[in-house]
DNA sequence: TGCGTTTCCGAAAACGTTTTCGATAGACTT
DNA sequence: AAGTCTATCGAAAACGTTTTCGGAAACGCA
């Protein structure tokens, strides 16, 4: 009843079980399995984009003389590739970029990870990081470790599953094992750290001047008169917090200022710490005539606190900063900060990082300081002192 | 005297010209061409990923039976799949992101364009987008338009390129065509327009209380008692900037009081722009005694001129904004805004988008509109009013 | 006219997956 | 014991490129 594809006969055929829910057959003589495929109706597959092959056919000629003339190569009649181009634009054709990468190995993508992407710190490196990765060909895959180690941990493993030539990242405040980056680097991964860097893995890195920022500012307030400076620190695990804080350590042993623990309190991007924190010191038999926040928001912070409690800044307290934000300039009184360049963080990361895809072979680890700048404003010029 | 590789002898052999810059050699016994390849030095590879390849090759099945085992899909035995996965994680395989989007056609992948990353709004707004898309297993590719249009539609050209699944867009300032979006569209690609959005394309959109938002802050001025309230509004171009506007005319038809072009005042962004502005009102005959700026940051340069006047805040002159950033709360007087929620917007966009790139053949264009919030401070509070 | 050359182009492999199709072994059924 | 079935696996095509290899035609030269 049922005819074998091969002999047309019906003779030899029977049953043979199941596949994917259909009968299937079998034709004894022709020593075949077959199925009787019903007409699939016709399923309106989606509008593909035009790809190479579909030139080629329009044109008559291989696929691989249309790459040819596409990729400006030689090897081809100028006519032929005239006449390919024109066909090229007249059919929209694009690319297909994945295809490309899967091909050549490379995406011409470099991932970032950064803890939180609302952070206008973090908004303007992103910014300087497009601005030199779009002027050099590579598209930018972002994602944010929301100050998590693990998430970070998936960031890069994410990053890397998207096979991007290179990878930027400034840590989470909670990250203390690099193992994630160091399996990535062995692999041959080029990978430039900013800002919160690590000095335990072979890399390129892009700091501020943590240090010497601290150092300039500290200095500036002692310079106004100040004697007993509080320190609002960063979280202890993270470098840059350590470096800002021997910045400190430093100028006051300039000139010969006593350390004093009680005047020195680790923050941890909380809201309402700095607050607290400032209330004990002012508990204190000798209240701090001088206050360097290692975070802007924590200065903004004490600084309404401090006129809440009526306390005159600078006179009674002169307050100082890291990092200029637009605020810094605005609040009142305005606030002197040791002024960060993120863009330029972000323009300099990002340059590092192309170089070390490009030069793959020959390229050696290099750690580059982005320049700050010493910014006094009113919340800590003495008029006394002019 | 060199040896056909075919035949072996050498009595047939003549040149033929040279190949790629090595002498090429013809059989006319065997018709065959051929060179004599130098054995080439061992060019040590890259290192490579571990492959699908690898794992078949390590276990001796099939590149499909380990593909099987990895995608938790039927036909296979249990036994298989467990051994296949304890190798796979032995090498420490990962799947290639590019290759199986090539294969099917999506990359997981969406991708956003934005005018300006830096901008408090939009790194929100990115916040939300991200927070979605990670939670939806989809990536996120950003572009920025800085506010050009020829700009904006290469971001979306390259983005296409990249095979994204879908498209989030806020227009920069110059866009007035849409072509190179409605060609996309046309092709398939879903797209969600959010806070400068186009309402001549069927897309979904996510916007503000663009129109509410201006009304409650106008009225809210004229509540507290101004009559002749000015306003900043933004660049003319901008579909938003005509909605708020609108808002500010309906809420002064309401209360009858007459519009006066001299009192409206088109902004560009550009530093400055604003105070010059505030000047030519205060020349005016009539002065004004409300200021309704479009832009949280207008408003801020305002106050600040005012101050600088020594004009009474909100005693003479009253002053609202939209968009409510940190500053607006930490500024003297604190300013009433209309609260926004980029977060929101970001969120809700992106689970549009994600909708739309799941049920692309059902899926219908929406417009959601993202709640605000008036937000009362200082900067208009009258207490004679109270 | 036959050898040597250059120019242009096509076939096919490769990148790493997924998916379709079908083969085979063994078990169950009559 | 033949017919029927299920479970499991492999081969090969497909996604859209680029690249390598080699063939063929046309041309130059002795």
């Amino acid at each position: 009843m049922v005819l074998c594809e091969k002999c047309g006969s019906d003779k030899n055929v029977i049953k043979s079980g199941f596949i994917r829910g259909q009968q299937r057959l079998y034709c004894k003589a022709c020593e075949v399995h077959f199925t009787m495929n019903l007409p699939q109706k016709g399923v309106n597959k989606p509008i593909r984009q035009v790809t190479i092959v579909d030139i080629a056919k329009a044109l008559g000629v291989a696929p691989s003389t249309v790459s040819r003339a596409l990729n400006g190569s030689s090897d081809i009649n100028p006519q032929t590739r005239l006449e390919i181009l024109r066909v090229a634009t007249e059919m929209d054709y694009r690319p297909n970029l994945l295809a490309q990468s899967l091909h050549r190995g490379e995406t011409h993508t470099i991932g970032v990870v950064i803890p939180d992407i609302e952070r206008p710190f973090f908004a303007a490196v992103l910014a300087g990081i497009q601005k030199v990765a779009t002027g050099a060909g590579y598209r930018v895959m972002i994602c944010q470790s929301n100050e998590s180690h693990s998430t970070e941990t998936l960031n890069v493993q994410a990053l890397v599953a998207s096979r991007v030539d290179g990878l930027l990242i400034s840590h989470s405040k909670e990250t203390t094992s690099f193992e994630h980056i160091k399996l990535q680097l062995k692999k041959g991964l080029p990978i430039v750290h900013f800002d919160r860097v690590c000095y335990d893995i072979e890399t390129s890195k892009v700091v501020q001047e943590d240090f010497d920022g601290s150092f300039a500012l500290v200095e500036h307030l002692i310079l106004q008169g100040c004697r007993r400076i509080a320190v609002c620190a960063g979280p202890r695990e993270l470098l840059i917090s350590t470096t800002r804080l021997n910045g400190y350590k430093a100028a006051l042993a300039k000139y010969g200022i006593p350390l004093d623990e009680e005047l020195i309190y680790h923050s941890n991007f909380k809201k309402g710490e700095p607050v607290l924190a400032l209330k004990a010191w002012l508990e204190l038999d000798q209240k701090p005539d001088g206050i360097f926040a290692v975070h802007y928001a924590n200065a903004v912070d004490m600084i309404m606190e401090l006129k809440r409690l009526r306390i005159q800044i600078p006179e009674q307290i002169a307050v100082v900063g890291f990092g200029d934000e637009l605020i810094a300039s605005l609040i009142e009184p305005s606030l002197t900060v040791f002024h960060l360049f993120p863009f330029n963080v972000g323009e300099t990361a990002a340059t590092l990082l192309i170089d070390n895809i490009i030069h793959k072979d020959t390229f050696e680890p290099v750690v580059k300081k982005v320049k700050g700048e010493l910014i006094i404003r009113e919340s800590s010029l003495r008029t006394t002192s002019l």
